[in-house]
RNA sequence: CGGGGCGUAGCGCAGCCUGGUUAGCGCGCCUGCCUUGGGAGCAGGAGGCCGCAGGUUCGAAUCCUGCCGCCCCGACCA
């Protein structure tokens, strides 16, 4: 403590201390803002080539960037809204190690189940590591540790930090990078109906999150995933290349990411007398649409038979299960995970499949199967149907007239199939409609997964010991910068929302050789700054062109211009980036004119 | 990991198939002149282990082998 009196003069504080009244400076020909004419090659994603042409990233190695100045200043705007908006849920910050150890992680049983994307590795003393790609396990170590009675809770503890995960494949440059930074939270309460309440709190407190960073999402019920659990939303910003399907009603309010989307209405089950089976010649007649056309039916009467190799649930083993669909149906492998409570399940590729059953692809079908030990499952549909068409399980030939139960026993029936355009919507059977989202936030009711396993317990009123009930919550602070990008841009660049812009306004010197314009520039960017501002002063030795296109690269919300017409007319001109408004004012207008939009913005989004 | 593609100056690319003079173009960068409301013009200039390592050859950016890296399509996820 001593030393501090060496740093004499100098007042102990912190760079985000708010009492530290230290203006930066912000004159473009001193920042560090590298922006790009042409596109890397590199770059395929709207958002991944801004970024990267306006200067915001760089990329080190595959899925790893650094965050330059101005992708930082992006990044910390999102960060503060949602400390803000967590803190004002009632939960705190703190901030755990990267490094784990693998221990912790066996005692979930996560080291070995969590596959490739947990990067392991040994410390100079052998010890196993990995580095953290999440925080249950250690957050749920802390807490055991702390915290032993009904009185310390609920509590929720959040945490804003670089997480890796070592991806199969990243992609598309901050929307899926390996190292990312993610705002994890975690919750801790004495029965399910009070993680309920800190459930909701959550959800509430993602809703005003995502609209004061002025994006336009939906909230949608999703699979719980690895992490376990039994209850879940994802928060979806909506933009064409995102990576997931959503359903929406358009009616009710229901909506769900495909891999989730219920099939409520049951199908009638057919009424039409069960006929005698018959073996028809098919020959090459292998896909769908052309058995159908031979056989002169429609697909919804042929049952399509796919082999999965299944990893997990019971058993370590891989084993194979044969999934029965309609010819016009999907299987949504997500679905099928769940139902069979399996780890991985894979399509069998063609040869697999013929190894597995001596079958080639195109004449499976479900007879015979049970004999060879093979797992059957249905779809609702299957079971509803009858005298469909299946692959005869010899070359060349498929069986008509087929029917469920009488010919051929299925181990589990169940909801297996995607969700498509014409199916009703399952709450209230109104009219469906797809989307596609990026997934900005996932949130989730773990109930006591964890706590068991790791033995996190408390003791209640009644006096008995018993597990946490826990809910975790995450966010992608640096992929919400990619989705913000991803949905607001134009063919000139970023059209950042006020919230997030690097800075609010740029103010363009376009007359560095005028003492006039020159004056006038800095003073009004001194008085901007005064007013609370962020601006950025644009006073590099570069032609107009340059600075237009590189205010408009950049995404910033508001451009004054200060030129020509100030001598000849004595105004500035103010420029909205989003719609391309231009107002003229005298230069003393400027800053009120300023303050009164950026408010405008604020609320305007407050009222989401 | 499976499938496809690419590594040549800071960025975008040509050259490679059909080996052979000093490896080229555009942008950017430096100097000077000129220009100044939508990425100007002229003149001069700097900058290259042709991804790495082997091999073939009198001779390799170019042909062969191996490795490394990156991007795109699928399984994963904030």
């Amino acid at each position: 403590m001593a030393m501090l009196f060496f740093y004499s003069g100098l007042p102990f504080t912190t760079d985000h201390s708010p009492s530290l009244k230290v203006k930066k400076q912000m004159r473009y020909s001193q920042t560090f803002v590298p922006t790009l004419k042409e596109t890397p090659a590199e770059a395929d994603v709207v958002s991944h080539r801004l970024l990267l042409r306006a200067g915001y990233i760089r990329k080190l190695t595959a899925g790893v960037y650094t965050y330059l100045p101005f992708g930082l200043a992006v990044i910390r705007k999102v960060e503060r809204i949602v400390r803000e908006e967590m803190n004002r849920a009632g939960a705190q910050e703190l901030l755990m190690p990267m490094v784990q150890p693998a221990d912790l992680w066996r005692e979930t049983g996560r080291y070995e189940k969590y596959g490739a994307e947990l990067l392991r590795f040994k410390d100079r003393h052998d010890r196993e590591s990995c580095l953290g790609p999440t925080h249950e396990e250690v957050i749920t170590d802390l807490v055991r540790g702390e915290v032993r009675s009904y009185r310390q809770l609920p509590l929720n503890l959040y945490q804003i930090q670089n997480k890796f995960r070592d991806e199969i494949r990243p992609r598309f440059g901050l929307m899926r990078g390996r190292e990312f930074i993610m705002k994890d939270a975690y919750s801790f309460d004495v029965d399910d109906e009070q993680a309920s309440i800190s459930y909701q709190k959550m959800y509430d407190a993602y809703q005003r999150i995502f609209s004061r960073c002025g994006l336009q999402f939906r909230a949608v019920e999703a699979d719980s995933g690895s992490i376990g659990g039994s209850f879940s939303h994802e928060f979806m910003v909506l933009a064409k290349t995102g990576e997931d399907t959503l359903v929406v009603c358009q009616e009710c309010d229901y909506a769900a990411n495909v891999e989730k989307a219920e099939i409520k209405a049951r199908c009638l089950e057919s009424r039409e007398p069960m006929l005698a089976p018959e073996r028809v010649a098919t020959p090459g007649k292998r896909k769908v649409a052309a058995v159908c056309e031979f056989l002169g039916i429609g697909p919804e009467l042929l049952v399509k038979t796919l082999i999965y190799k299944v990893t997990g649930g019971e058993g370590q083993q891989q084993y194979p299960v044969a999934v029965l669909v309609r010819g016009d149906r999907e299987v949504q492998e997500v679905k099928l995970k769940n139902l069979l409570q399996a780890a991985e399940v894979e399509l069998a590729e063609d040869q697999e499949v013929f190894d597995i059953t001596g079958v080639p692809t195109g004449y499976l079908g479900p007879i015979g199967l049970n004999g060879q030990k093979i797992k059957v499952v249905a779809d609702w549909e299957v079971a509803a149907l009858h005298n469909f068409v299946v692959g005869a399980g010899e070359k060349n030939y498929h069986l008509k007239n087929v029917n469920m139960e009488r010919d051929f026993e299925v181990a589990v029936t169940g909801d297996l199939r995607q969700i498509a355009g014409d199916d009703p919507c399952p709450r209230c059977g109104g009219k469906l409609g797809q989307i596609e989202g990026i997934e900005v936030g996932h949130i989730f009711k773990l109930g006591t997964v964890y706590s068991e396993s790791m033995r996190a317990l408390f003791q209640d009123h009644d006096g008995r010991e018993k597990p946490l009930v826990m809910g975790c919550y995450g966010i992608g602070i640096s992929r919400i910068v990619a989705a913000a990008i991803e949905q607001n841009h134009d063919d000139n660049g970023i059209v950042f929302p006020v919230a997030l812009a690097p800075v609010q306004v740029i103010i363009l010197n376009l007359g560095l050789k005028d003492a006039t314009i020159v004056a006038a520039a800095e003073l009004l960017y001194t008085q901007l700054q005064d007013q609370g501002l962020e601006v950025l002063l644009d006073d590099r030795d570069e032609r107009p062109g340059s600075k237009f296109k590189d205010a408009d690269l950049l995404g910033i919300p508001f451009r004054v211009t200060v030129g020509a017409r100030l001598v000849k007319e004595g105004v500035v001109e103010i420029r909205h980036r989003r719609d391309g408004l231009t107002v003229e004012l005298v230069p003393e207008q400027a800053a009120d004119y300023l303050l009164q939009q950026i408010a405008a913005a604020d609320s305007a989004v407050q009222e989401q």
